[in-house]
DNA sequence: TCTGGGGTCCTAGGACCC
DNA sequence: TCTGGGGTCCTAGGACCC
């Protein structure tokens, strides 16, 4: 039998929960993101609204080029709070829906539904009823894709947005996906996508066609996950438990700097902040790193594997500040900083080891 | 057009060990 | 003395996703 997953996406969320909190707004180009200051902010649009993507904006545009685009939009600074508590109502609902979940992002969920929906039938139906109750419950809409598997399902709900419903029935996984363009495939991004079309394989269905052997010596690992990718082909189970595998703190300054003072002040921050979330999760970690990124966007990374795991911010600001000294000997200025805590492991192994002697 | 922030996974070279 | 091979860890960089 084949199995009956649901991809649930919302639509546009961020800039929808702006709307809905401000009626407003609604029908009216709404842009999330950084500050334009008159076209000459510094940063990205995180989400732009039906009504702002007519004008050409679009996420991670830089933010100058949106207020270009059009200046009489509405542009907020986003809203976490808010939008973490519309996710989580959200992921309620669905949960109630299937007890198999897989969250992948803050509007992303894949459900199970194999055991709820016999045929592709029941799933739109099963589909529909989950829009309507997140529509009335959260005024808020949603595409879905339903089909056998994640990575089919995926891209079904991105087919018809917004509000869409697409249903791929078992069998059908390899044509549906034929006619799209290879960057519709997840994992295909620009530069993948280049290299595609320097080999002349634009869509997914001639990707598909592609022997094997010869993606993989072009993409290793990547190619053979590009053959079955493109052949509607994706065994994968949801994942319905997460565990961070790391922690990064970065910030983009204002005006790109030489004040090291103000570099240090900022990751000694960034460096008591992750520590305080490791300690709330009673986790630790063994690597430390730092990220540079200098006015010309030339972009370094170091990281230190500490001898003894911690979650002390006193060793992690002296790690950090430590790692950082050869940067401040460069003449540039320096656009951005980083750090990242990683080898992430809980402190307190007490309940996995009782579950092991069971 | 001048490019955020929080993440994951892969690659590749070198160190080190047996 | 002119040079093996496998495994694992560490480090730096990069592609990609939302």
């Amino acid at each position: 039998m084949p199995r009956i997953i649901l991809h649930v996406d919302m639509d546009a969320f961020f800039a929808s929960v702006e709307q809905r909190e401000h009626p407003e707004w609604k029908g009216l180009p709404v842009v999330v993101g950084a500050d334009p200051k008159l076209g000459k902010g510094r940063g990205v649009v995180a989400t732009a609204s039906y009504e702002a993507r007519k004008f050409g904006i679009h996420s991670a545009m830089p933010i100058s080029r949106a207020y270009k685009l059009c200046t009489t939009a509405i542009f907020t600074r986003p809203n976490f709070p808010l939008y973490l508590s519309a996710s989580g109502a959200v992921m309620d609902i669905l949960r109630k829906f299937s007890g198999k979940v897989e969250q992948v992002s803050i509007d992303e969920a894949y459900l199970d539904i194999s055991n709820k929906a016999s045929d592709m039938n029941e799933a739109a139906k099963f589909a529909a009823a989950i829009k309507n109750e997140i529509l009335e419950k959260e005024q808020l809409t949603c595409s879905i894709g339903a089909a056998s598997n994640k990575l089919v399902a995926k891209t079904a709900s991105d087919f018809r947005k917004p509000d869409g419903l697409t249903v791929v029935e078992p069998g059908n996984e390899k044509a549906f996906l034929a006619p799209l363009p290879v960057r519709k495939l997840l994992g295909v991004g620009p530069k993948t996508e280049m290299v595609l079309e320097e080999l002349e394989i634009n869509t997914i269905g001639e990707l598909a066609g592609v022997p094997v052997d010869l993606l993989i010596q072009q993409f290793g690992k990547m190619g053979l996950y590009l053959h079955e990718a493109a052949n509607g082909i994706d065994e994968s189970d949801l994942e319905e438990t997460y565990e961070a595998k790391s922690i990064n703190r970065n910030l983009t300054f204002e005006h790109d700097t030489r004040d090291n003072t103000l570099v240090l002040q900022v990751i000694e921050e960034m460096s008591r902040d992750a520590c305080e979330l490791l300690q709330e999760d009673k986790s630790t970690c063994r690597t430390v790193g730092i990220k540079v990124r200098f006015e010309d966007f030339e972009t370094h990374t170091k990281e230190k594997t500490l001898a003894e795991p911690t979650n002390d911010p006193t060793t992690v600001q002296n790690t950090t500040k430590g790692l950082m000294q050869p940067f401040f000997a460069d003449k540039r200025k320096i656009r951005l900083v980083g750090i990242r805590l990683a080898h992430l492991q809980p402190q307190d192994n007490r309940q996995k080891r009782v579950q092991e002697y069971i």
